[in-house]
DNA sequence: AAAAATCCCTCAAAGGTTTGCGGAATTGTT
DNA sequence: AACAATTCCGCAAACCTTTGAGGGATTTTT
């Protein structure tokens, strides 16, 4: 262990603390003879500050805490690099955790964030969060937090989400140019907010034009099982709200041994990931994880600027053409 | 910006600073009746220690850093998610750092692991990665470093690395067990560690027992290209040597029309995740993120517990039944 | 009743950095 | 030569916590 600091270094040169900092900060008041005399004793001792020590003197931590349930996800794993990638460019670390959907350790990990008096928090709750108070706690200490994706109701935090309303609504036209007469809808949880979002648009867009099957799936084995069974009324068509939804439904295609997009075409909505990985690849109207992170970000820069107006975001959509319908 | 310290919680009770650090703390020094003016006033005003004051006093941050090129990856995301799992589990929180991929930036990252002054550093090199002096001045500072998945070749660092030997041996012994007799073998950058070990073991377990017919891509795009050329020549099987070349293989597959297993098997290395996607689920062996992750914790620990020995670990390689072949 | 032990708490330093203020030494102005 | 203005640097407090050492007040021992 051999840590310099600036008093080592002020030792070794015979000069003040004071005077080795603003040295290295390159501070008017010292002269350029003694700077570059602090400078290369620096370099040479491989001197770095402290950040801790940094941090506490200035009560500034340039630290981000990100909470998500998990970071092995299509969607998580874009969002959280890009949020690294961002913070990085502004001088921003990154504290990641999870939550595991389990709301207790949530809040031991929000409660880290105020220990580490985090400069702000970005926040994917679990779907069993009712108690906000954690959350409150950090706005007490003027901690800002920004929700993505899953985002509690209430109108009062800021959030930025993806375009639930214009993907589902994209998805319906895309295939409703495509003539498809009959469609196989897969829905996740009806419980939660973007599956109700999705659905109402999808079905609104689609009214009278074409026929509808509607079934919902908590995961893939559940949606390939629907599928599995809806496929025998023939649809001509199947959507996928998720990327969850879409791999239970191909491997039902892929079961029955349909073709596609002769034998039946498909339509989803995915962070773009899942979708490149068969053939003919998938057509997808775009919910990037990787904009929603930019966008966050942004967010979050402003909170932190001094902005106090609470907003919704929302990112764009995007079709994304693939073969399969 | 409320924060609740040590002082003010003495000055509302009268009492001195220590005291009531020593209260929080349940010392014996304190009697009971102040340890619970104490607890129930820290509680009233939500008090939580600053983490910086307390690292830089005690000169531990209970703080990793973690230094992938990537966190969107199959792999790296589920290796993150162990070990972040582990550290909460143990006190510490975890940062985490992208290189892109770009030595430059790694050493960068490596800078603020430094000046975090972190307790220890979970290092996956960029593919570029030659000069390994930001990793030294770490070992300078006494922070252990424990590299993993793309370590580099010098052996006195820690390292963990998933079984390449042992995974592709199993995969082999599957193909022969299987009665296989011509076999496609496709294979990741000639130039990295992994694919030497890979391919070595490979080849020699197969032997003279089948025909080999081997080919190298460095992506998914290339590898659906390479295996496009090489199914006219009828394999009966085609083995993967990592989910990027498992995606583009099936692609082409797929596109050839052919079925699984009937017409052509599959076997891959493989995380878990890809394998599933698909029906019939492929058979793979099992080099697992999340064992990875454990294992490279456990070795932190150890080095941090003062453990001088320097050792290469590895996760051991488990056959997971498809039925691809 | 005097000595020893116990209990409960305070003092003060340390960890490394930042920064307002003040001051000595140099230079420039009349 | 006396004064003012620069230039360069040091002092000391502050950020918040931890912890060894010490010291009054009460209780126990003889």
């Amino acid at each position: 262990m051999n840590n310099t600091t600036l008093k080592k270094i002020s030792e070794a040169l015979g000069i003040s603390i004071s005077t080795v900092s603003r040295a290295l900060k390159n501070h008017p008041d010292i002269s350029e003879k003694t700077k570059q005399r602090v400078t290369e004793l620096a370099y040479a001792l491989d001197y770095e500050p402290n950040a801790n020590a940094v941090h506490l003197r200035t009560s500034k931590s340039n630290l981000f805490g990100i909470l998500v349930p998990s970071i092995s996800n299509f969607f998580y794993d874009s969002f959280i690099g890009s949020v690294e990638e961002e913070s990085r460019k502004n001088n921003y670390s990154l504290m990641i955790l999870q939550s595991g959907d389990d709301p207790a350790i949530e809040a031991d990990n929000l409660k880290l964030c105020r220990q580490n008096r985090v400069s702000g928090v970005f926040a994917c709750v679990t779907s069993y969060t009712s108690n906000m108070d954690p959350f409150v706690k950090l706005k007490d200490l003027d901690i800002p937090v920004v929700f993505f994706d899953k985002v509690p109701a209430d109108s009062n935090y800021n959030k930025v989400c993806v375009a639930d309303v214009a993907s589902a609504t994209i998805a319906a036209e895309t295939i409703i140019q495509q003539k498809k007469k009959k469609i196989l809808a897969l829905f996740g949880n009806e419980q939660l907010l973007i599956t109700k979002k999705r659905m109402d648009a999808f079905t609104k867009t689609i009214g009278k034009k074409a026929k509808l099957l509607v079934q919902h799936a908590h995961n893939s084995a559940e949606a390939e099982l629907a599928a599995t069974k809806m496929l025998q009324q023939k649809p001509d068509v199947v959507f996928c709200m998720s990327d969850e939804i879409l791999i239970g439904a191909m491997k039902a295609i892929q079961k029955a041994g349909l073709k596609i997009p002769t034998d039946i075409g498909v339509m989803a909505i995915s962070n773009g990931y899942i979708p490149k990985l068969y053939f003919p690849e998938i057509t997808y109207a775009e919910t990037s994880g990787y904009k929603l992170g930019k966008l966050a970000f942004s967010s979050m820069m402003a909170c932190i600027a001094g902005s106090t107006v609470v907003q919704e975001l929302t990112t764009d959509a995007l079709l994304v053409p693939g073969s399969s319908l």
